[in-house]
DNA sequence: GATCAAAGATTGTCGAACAATCTGGAGGAT
DNA sequence: ATCCTCCAGATTGTTCGACAATCTTTGATC
């Protein structure tokens, strides 16, 4: 009973997953890249049906598309697919602030997350910061299916950030203060408020990421 | 490319996983049976790694839960599962059929659905009828994430409903009405007025279903 | 240049094997 | 009698090798 992270079963495939998953996000893999079983495995030194778990449990979080017999492949995201996963996850991560809310206090874990934010240079990349944030925010509320939903789609956004060269529109602070308003929000118990803050951030980082997209697209 | 259900993967473990399911759901399994992957591949006369893959499905879809090098077992549901799945479902819908209204046309299938619960005798069962309805509700609209995370609650809600031995308290007919004003809302494009039926009508839901399992849990 | 067939690549599934780990019971110590 | 230890059985975790099914690409033919 000394086990922490239960329910992750088995080591390897775990280790793999997060070794692929890290490379869609880090854009180490650009969409469109097959991925296929052999040369994961042969890449990891690992059996055949190894690398096949880890691709499967890509494809069930989103980060991977595959039709049969075909090697799966990194999705590329359209403007149509941001919209729509924002939409969701607006919807899901409201509910779960507004729930956070009720309870009134802040998970240590988020105000790391919110600190790290602060401290760091204008220029540093912070959309793993910035998600970490919004996770442990949400899993600071008891609903489990809320934290397993959200968790699907932080990782879809995070891929489609990876995708769009996003000009960086915002700073670090910038965020950090909207973010700094939810909490407060939250600490008061307010969670209509927090709701609409929360509903507010999301639909601006959406805003923001549409537009990158069209920059993009517009100059190619 | 005449494909229609493409993303399925291989027919085997697809087959395999579809019938545990509807095993789990109507209680053929009864929570706490152990799943073991050595039983299910001699049961379907397929290897373990085929029953593995299929059983780590269930996993994921949180039809069966697993501990690391333990058989993967049927869960029982409590009382605050039964809340938190509700209270995301809730969420979920109630997004996906404001979407839907704004659309403002009803998918045949729930149409198809809704008729049929409509015309079913008062005794029969039609937890399932009643599920494929929100189902193909969800489904008309565009968002395939939100269709995606509301198929996983239904799954758990289909559990929790097979556990309880819920006694009917509205019939089919009563349902059915409720069903029809959110259709009618939908209709209307008013978006407002069918997310709110949608949201009492889950909650109406919800209190019926921990009303039989709190009568259930006091018998024994 | 278009069409069709063969070759190659990749997944889908199987079977066997062994290590790692968990569970439950037998037997011994207190 | 109760608790502890240890062993045996059960189950998963992972590997390897093999072959069929299917998709893609290449090449030959017309």
């Amino acid at each position: 009973m000394t086990n922490a992270a239960l329910d992750e079963a088995s080591v390897l495939p775990e280790a793999l997953h997060a070794a692929l998953r890290d490379a869609i996000l880090e854009r180490a893999l650009p969409p469109g890249t097959a991925v296929t079983e052999s040369a994961v495995a042969l890449r990891h030194g690992v059996a055949r049906s190894t690398a096949r778990l880890a691709i499967e449990r890509l494809v069930g979080d989103g980060l991977l598309r595959r039709a049969p017999h075909q090697a799966a492949r990194v999705p590329s995201l359209d403007a149509g697919d941001i919209a729509d996963i924002y939409e969701s996850r607006e919807v899901v991560e409201r509910a779960a602030i507004e729930r956070l809310a009720r309870s009134g206090s802040i998970p240590a874990a988020a105000l790391r997350a919110h600190r790290e934010l602060l401290a760091i240079d204008p220029d540093t990349p912070f959309a793993r910061i910035d998600a970490t944030f919004h996770r442990e925010l949400v899993a600071g509320q008891p609903n489990a299916r809320l934290v397993r939903m959200h968790g699907l789609l932080m990782g879809e956004i995070e891929m489609c950030i990876a995708q769009v060269q996003a000009e960086r529109v915002l700073t670090p602070a910038e965020i950090a203060a909207q973010h700094q308003a939810i909490l407060d929000a939250v600490v008061a118990g307010d969670a209509d408020l927090a709701g609409r803050l929360t509903g507010e951030h999301i639909r601006g980082a959406r805003d923001r990421l549409l537009a990158a997209y069209d920059r993009d697209r517009a100059r190619q």
